[in-house]
DNA sequence: ACCCTTATCGCAACAGAGTTGCAATTAAGA
DNA sequence: TCTTAATTGCAACTCTGTTGCGATAAGGGT
């Protein structure tokens, strides 16, 4: 087990909050950093787990629901029924559109900014706001291991 | 409240359970049926008020894994963590790439099956297998009774 | 038409993720 | 430092889906 990662600066991370007009509470700040050092979309379970007994299951809850209403975070769904949150990029903050990839294996889902996520064609009366791009699969880590075997 | 809708063809659903060494129970053909009528993918409540209070709850939850397990269906979860689902096409029963329209409005979910699946190209050591495609917005009648307010 | 076997069903109890109400705490502006 | 409204913590709750197990009934054989 590595040392505690190098804590992002707690300054940035306040003002950030601020800048929302709202209260920059332990709880946020370590929700936003934990979020800001992941490279891939955690679970509230993750999340608690990851920050301890520090904090109560359902103020986790609503600082993720913060999260997401105030724009800093997405939410999508996972296929077994939780929702996992990941920060938004400030470029693309209004979310228009966003690429996810799911590990069979592991089962963490990946962020894949880079990704164009395309716009089809929709049938006739239908308007699309937001498209939610999935792919399923097996991560670099879990394909790597299977062939070890 | 129109009468019944046309009873389709229970000899043909019997028989495409039976091909599958299965039992033909009535709740086998009573969620087989609803399905292949549905236009959109349905969730185990809108499928139980549907049947009304024929069957048990859990039995209609065994029919459905039942269903998937066997290829005859998809399971998709949507944003409100339910799962959805839609009858596949015996053509691409071998579920290799689906998309879905959510309604925001109603809620409801339509497979949209005539739009292609683009394939993205993903980052290294990632292997990808099924892709789920799913767009938000609002559906064709959600759309028109908004205009008519 | 009647039995058997065993796949299915129905009930009841459970599990996990997320939500709500409300009193206690505390961030941050005056 | 004082005030006050935004947050927190707790407890209880909802909702979707799952599991165990005895009872029922589909369907093949006679």
């Amino acid at each position: 087990m590595p040392a505690s990662p190098p804590l992002a600066d707690s300054t940035a991370l306040i003002a950030r909050i601020h800048a929302l007009a709202a209260r920059a509470t332990p709880a946020r700040i370590a929700v936003l950093r934990l979020l800001d050092e992941a490279e891939r979309a955690l679970s509230h379970r993750e999340i608690e787990d990851a920050l301890g007994t520090g904090f109560d299951r359902v103020t986790l809850y609503r600082v993720l629901d913060w999260l997401v209403e105030s724009g800093l975070a997405h939410r999508v769904i996972d296929a077994g029924r939780v929702f996992r949150f990941s920060l938004a990029s400030p470029a693309n903050a209004t979310h228009t559109a966003h690429a996810h990839f799911r590990c069979e294996a592991c089962g963490k889902v990946f962020c894949l900014d880079e990704i164009p996520v395309p716009t089809p064609a929709l049938p006739a009366g239908f308007s699309g706001k937001a498209v939610e791009y999935c792919i399923t699969g097996q991560c670099a880590r879990c394909d790597q291991s299977e062939q070890e075997k």
